[in-house]
DNA sequence: CACACTTA
DNA sequence: TAAGTGTGG
């Protein structure tokens, strides 16, 4: 699930963002798994039964990614999507808790079921939702459709988003996890791809999310760290490649550690006879100098209407009415915010 | 999560 | 205009 700086980020370090406008004419780099991940959980009936067309496929992530993904160009952003390429292999003991935890709550959701309890059967079909190829395939396919860009990663999207940000051809990145910090971009957008209301779990209250941005220098400098310092922390914590953190050691503790260690060397002597399922100096090095690709290109393209109608209304199910109206927004959204600003003087006179 | 519709 | 409800696929 990435690593957890929840409890690291102060106030200061965070900017939240009361409009999305505020955020007009910027390119973002959005997590793309995280985005579907989010959608596949969320978008389900109170059971957890999740949005399937006619032959039983579910739909939630399409769903989810097509509506959101017009509402953020409505707002003037520049969204692109980065996929995952495969995983690299220190990530496996990560994939494996996955699994597990997955499979031990697919059991508890038949259990929820069949004991008729709807707000427990859909907490665990939730946590036993998988994202498969196909469902990642047919995103590629809509946002192509859509004219909106997505670059397949090599290894962690993460990874990719953090290069392209530093790069400067994105402004942030965009996912609900931390990562993207260590692997060093400049900026992170949290709460970009959920609403603005959410139901506390297991509580019946909802309170207001509103997207956040959280600058990795200002967060380095109130932390008093340096980035590599950063990665030592949330090694302490737990990282997706070495889930477990180090026993006894949350945040505070985490951080007080390497602020009085401050070398790897020296902050590994502190905590004897701690084990890691990587070397440590492996992971750092891997969030150091992760692979990624160059070979991207970010170009928005005119939404084509009868490509999106295909795939959603014949291939999928949805309402015509209603991707119909979607369409027209976006098609709106493409003409005020992306193609008049891309467009040279040269596609003016042709 | 988001849309469409209702309610006040 | 804001918040509540039912439903989407």
């Amino acid at each position: 699930m990435g690593v957890n700086l929840k409890d690291l980020i102060p106030e200061e370090a965070k900017m939240v963002i009361e409009d999305l406008r505020m955020l007009r004419g910027r390119i973002v780099v959005i997590d793309g798994y995280n985005a579907l991940y989010q959608f596949l959980t969320a978008i389900r009936q109170p059971d957890g039964t999740p949005l399937m067309d006619s032959q039983g496929r579910i739909t939630s992530h399409l769903s989810g990614l097509f509506y959101r993904t017009i509402n953020i160009l409505e707002n003037g952003i520049k969204p692109a999507y980065v996929f995952d390429g495969k995983p690299p292999e220190i990530k496996a003991r990560e994939i494996e808790k996955r699994r597990k935890i997955r499979e031990d709550a697919s059991k508890k959701y038949e259990e929820a079921l069949r004991r008729g309890d709807v707000e427990a059967a859909r907490r665990y079909a939730m946590m036993s939702a998988k994202l498969t190829d196909e469902m990642v395939h047919d995103a590629k396919k809509l946002l192509d459709a859509m004219g909106i860009p997505w670059i397949q990663a090599v290894a962690e999207g993460e990874a990719q988003a953090a290069y392209i940000v530093g790069k400067g051809d994105a402004w942030a990145s965009a996912s609900q996890d931390y990562d993207s910090l260590l692997f060093g971009s400049p900026r992170l957008i949290r709460n970009l791809t959920i609403s603005g209301r959410r139901k506390l779990p297991r509580k019946n209250v909802y309170i207001e999310i509103k997207p956040e941005i959280i600058e990795l220098k200002k967060l380095l400098e109130k932390l008093g760290i340096t980035r590599e310092q950063l990665i030592y922390v949330a090694l302490l914590i737990g990282t997706d490649y070495n889930p477990d953190g180090v026993k006894g050691i949350g945040p505070k503790k985490a951080l007080q550690l390497v602020k009085a260690y401050k070398t790897l060397d020296k902050i590994l002597k502190a905590i004897p006879k701690t084990e890691f399922p990587v070397e440590p100096e492996k992971i750092v090095e891997y969030f150091l100098n992760p692979p990624v690709t160059t070979d991207y290109k970010l170009e928005w393209k005119e939404p084509d209407e009868s490509k999106i109608r295909e795939i959603l209304v014949e291939e999928h199910d949805f309402n015509p009415e209603r991707v119909k109206n979607a369409v027209e927004r976006l098609v709106k959204a493409y003409r005020e915010h992306i193609r008049s600003k891309q467009m040279g003087l040269e596609a003016w006179f042709s």
